[in-house]
DNA sequence: ATGTCGTACCGAGTACGA
C-alpha cells in the first residue's frame, strides 16, 4: 500500500497540478496539507471520480488537510486532542481499512517564525500535543503512522545551507528537540531509516531561485509506530514534481508497505 | 544583482502567511 503525504499550497491553485499528479504516481491514500480551503468549497469531485474518498478538515484561507483514500475509511477525527480553543484545522486521523488496517495522521504543524514569539510558544505546545497523541497510540501496539509537513529541519545535514536556518523556528534548538522526542518514544523516520545521504530536500522556496540552486530543505516527515515500521518496503520522495508546471514550494514524499 | 506565491477582500491593490 503507497501512502503519499504531500502540502499543496492552496487546493484551487493546485487544480491542474494535483490529479496529474495522482494519475501517475496512483498513491493508494494521500494526505494533503494546507488546502487553504473550507470543507464546502472542496473540490472533490475531482477525486472521487479517481476512485478516491474524501475527507476533509479546512478553514477559510489557511491551513486545512484532507485524506484521500481508495480503500475505506473509518473512525475518522478531525483536530489534534489536547486544546479545545484551537481553532486551526492543522491535523485529520482515520483507519485506512487494507488487508492490515492502518491508523493513519495527517498534519500540518504549525511553522513556528518569528522566534521568539507567541507564534513560536503556539508551535512548541502544538507539538506537545503531538507527542501526548503518539504516546495514546502507542499503547495500543498497532500500526499507525503520523505524516505531513512537520516545519521541522531536523538535522543540520536536512537543509542546503543550515547556516542561514539557525535562528528559524524550523531549526531552532527546541524545534527540533520536540522532534528528536517523538523519535525517542519509539516511532521510526522513514526516510532516515532507508536514506543517510544530505541534500535530500522535500521543500524549496519560491523566492530567490531556491528551486534552480536546489536551496532546499527537508521538512515533509513520516514517523512510523514499530507495528508500522515491520512493515515499510520503501520511502521516496518526488522531487521532480518541483520542476514541473505550477508547483507547490513542497514536493510529494511516499512510504510502500506490507499492508 | 535580482528574485514568490496563494488567498481574502472586492473589484485594484494591499495585507498576511509562509
Amino acid at each position: 500500500m503507497k501512502i503519499a503525504s504531500f502540502n499543496i499550497n492552496g487546493v484551487k491553485a493546485r487544480i491542474e497540478t494535483l490529479p496529474r499528479w495522482l494519475d501517475e504516481a496512483q498513491p493508494d491514500v494521500a494526505l494533503l496539507q494546507e488546502i487553504k480551503s473550507v470543507d464546502e468549497n472542496f473540490p472533490r469531485e475531482i477525486f472521487e471520480e479517481r476512485g478516491y474518498r474524501v475527507e476533509t478538515h479546512g478553514q477559510k484561507s489557511f491551513n486545512g488537510v484532507a485524506i484521500l483514500s481508495k480503500l475505506p475509511l473509518e473512525d475518522v477525527t478531525r483536530g489534534l486532542p489536547g486544546d479545545d480553543e484551537d481553532e486551526q484545522a492543522r491535523y485529520i486521523e482515520a483507519t485506512v481499512m487494507g488487508e492490515v488496517p492502518i491508523r493513519v495522521c495527517g498534519l500540518y504543524l504549525p511553522n513556528g517564525n518569528p522566534t521568539p514569539g507567541p507564534k513560536y510558544d503556539y508551535k512548541l505546545a502544538w507539538m506537545k500535543r503531538l507527542e501526548s497523541r503518539a504516546v495514546e497510540l502507542l499503547s495500543a501496539e498497532e500500526p499507525f503512522l503520523m505524516a505531513g509537513d512537520y516545519n521541522v529541519i531536523p538535522q543540520d545535514e536536512d537543509a542546503k545551507r543550515p547556516e542561514v536556518w539557525q535562528e528559524d523556528a524550523l531549526a531552532r534548538p527546541e524545534s527540533r528537540a520536540a522532534f528528536r522526542r517523538l523519535l525517542n518514544l519509539g516511532l521510526t523516520e522513514a526516510f532516515r531509516a532507508r536514506n543517510s545521504a544530505s541534500g535530500q530536500f522535500t521543500f524549496w522556496d519560491y523566492q530567490a531561485g531556491a528551486w534552480n540552486k536546489d536551496d532546499g530543505i527537508r521538512i515533509d516527515h513520516f514517523l512510523l509506530s514499530p507495528q508500522c515500521a515491520d512493515l515499510l518496503q520503501d520511502v521516496q520522495i518526488d522531487k521532480e514534481e518541483r520542476g514541473r508546471s505550477k508547483p507547490s514550494d513542497h514536493v510529494p514524499i511516499w512510504v510502500d508497505l506490507a499492508a
